[in-house]
DNA sequence: AAGACGAAAGTGGTTGA
DNA sequence: TCAACAACTTTCGTCTT
C-alpha cells in the first residue's frame, strides 16, 4: 500500500481523518487510525539494533558492522565465495592454481546441492510477503520454519512451494495477524487444502501448538477493506468479547465470526454494509454470516431487546434510541 | 431490482471406534 | 480405515425494502 507516508515514525496524525488517535502495531507491522481505521502504513521495517553494549567487553563482541544477519536469506547473508574478484587467480603462483580452481569447483558443487534449493525457496517467499504487504519480521519467521522442516526433511513428498507457503501461513498466526488460507492460496497458486494439510503435517512435525485464531485478529484487517470507522471495529471487538464469554465462537470459523461481528457492529453504527460485502472480504458465505449472527442475536440479546424475526432490525431501533 | 432470508443438498475435514 | 459428525458452501425460491 502506497500511502505516500515516507517516515511512518513521524506520524502523528491520521492523515484521512485528521484525528490525532494513531497507534503503531509493530507486530502486525502496521500504522493505523483508531478514529477510522485507516491503515496509514504497513510493512514497516523494524530499524531496531538487536543488541545493546553494557561495556566495553560488549562493545567490541557486540557492535556490528555490515548488514544484519537475515535467515531470509539463502546464506543468511554471510556467505564467502572463493575467487570472487576476477584478479585473484593472478595473484597466485602458476603452482597453486589449480587447486584454487579444485576448490571453487567443490565449493559450488556443496553449494549448488542444499543452497540453490533454498534460494528458490527464499525467493518465492519474498514474492509472497511483499504481494501480502507483510513485514520482514514475519519474513524471518517463515524463513526460520522453512529452514526446520528443511532440517528434518519435511519437504521429501511435497512441493517446495507448498511448504513455503505452509510456513509463512504458520509465521502469520505466530505473529498473530493471521492471513486466512484463501489469501495465500491465491498468490501461491496452490490449492487451499493442500497447504492446510502441509501446515498441519509441519506444525505437528515442529512442535507448532496449533490454537484456534482468535476473530479478534482478522477484524481490523477486514474493517479496513471494507473501510469501516475506528468505532465499528471498537464496537465489533466489544460484540465479539461478550460472544466470546457465552461461547458463541469455539467450534466456529473465526473468520465468519469476525465477518458476522463486523456486520452486526456495521448496522449499529449505521455504516451499513450488505452482507454480500462483507463475505467478499472475510471469504465467507452470506449464509455463514447470516448462521453466525443468527446465534449472536438470540444469545446475547443486545441490550435486552430480543425480536428473532428481525434481530437485525431490532438491533438497528435499539441503537437509534 | 437489490438485499435479506432460509431450506436443502453437497463438500472437505475431524474424530473416535 | 471407516463411519458419523459439525461447519461451511452452493443453489435456489421467497420475502422485504
Amino acid at each position: 500500500m502506497n500511502t505516500g507516508v515516507s517516515d511512518p515514525e513521524m506520524v502523528k496524525k491520521c492523515p484521512k481523518c485528521g484525528a490525532g488517535k494513531v497507534r503503531k502495531d509493530s507486530v502486525r507491522g502496521e500504522v493505523l487510525c483508531m478514529e477510522c481505521g485507516f491503515i496509514i502504513a504497513d510493512n514497516l521495517i523494524d530499524f531496531s539494533q538487536e543488541w545493546r553494549e553494557f561495556d566495553s567487553d560488549d562493545v567490541n563482541g557486540r557492535r556490528r558492522a555490515g548488514a544484519p544477519i537475515s535467515l531470509a536469506r539463502h546464506d543468511k547473508g554471510i556467505s564467502t565465495e572463493i575467487g570472487m574478484g576476477f584478479s585473484d587467480i593472478f595473484k597466485l603462483s602458476p603452482k597453486l592454481r589449480p587447486k584454487f580452481l579444485r576448490l571453487k569447483k567443490w565449493q559450488q558443487r556443496i553449494s549448488t546441492a542444499i543452497e540453490r534449493n533454498l534460494k528458490y525457496a527464499l525467493a518465492e517467499l519474498k514474492r509472497y510477503t511483499s504481494q501480502l504487504s507483510l513485514p520482514p519480521s514475519v519474513e524471518e519467521t517463515t524463513a526460520l520454519i522453512y529452514r526446520r522442516a528443511v532440517a528434518k526433511e519435511l519437504v521429501r513428498g511435497r512441493s517446495m512451494e507448498s511448504v513455503v507457503a505452509a510456513s509463512l501461513y504458520a509465521a502469520c498466526r505466530e505473529h498473530g495477524s493471521p492471513r486466512t488460507l484463501d489469501e495465500i492460496a491465491a498468490i501461491a497458486n496452490i490449492p487451499k487444502r493442500e497447504i492446510g494439510r502441509t501446515y498441519r503435517f509441519i506444525a505437528r512435525q515442529l512442535g507448532i501448538r496449533i490454537l484456534p485464531t482468535d476473530p479478534a485478529e482478522y477484524i481490523p484487517r477486514f474493517a479496513s477493506n471494507l473501510k469501516l470507522s475506528g468505532k465499528t471495529v471498537t464496537r465489533s471487538l466489544n460484540i465479539l468479547e461478550k460472544a466470546k464469554e457465552k461461547e458463541l465462537t469455539s467450534g466456529r470459523g473465526p473468520t465468519g465470526v469476525a465477518a458476522a461481528v463486523l456486520y452486526i457492529a456495521a448496522q449499529l453504527t449505521g455504516e451499513k454494509k450488505t452482507q454480500r460485502e462483507v463475505a467478499e472480504v472475510a471469504g465467507v458465505t452470506e449464509v455463514t454470516i447470516r448462521n453466525r449472527y443468527k446465534e449472536l442475536t438470540k444469545n446475547l440479546r443486545f441490550e435486552g431487546l430480543d425480536d428473532d424475526k428481525k434481530p437485525i432490525k431490532a438491533l438497528v431501533v435499539q441503537a437509534e434510541s
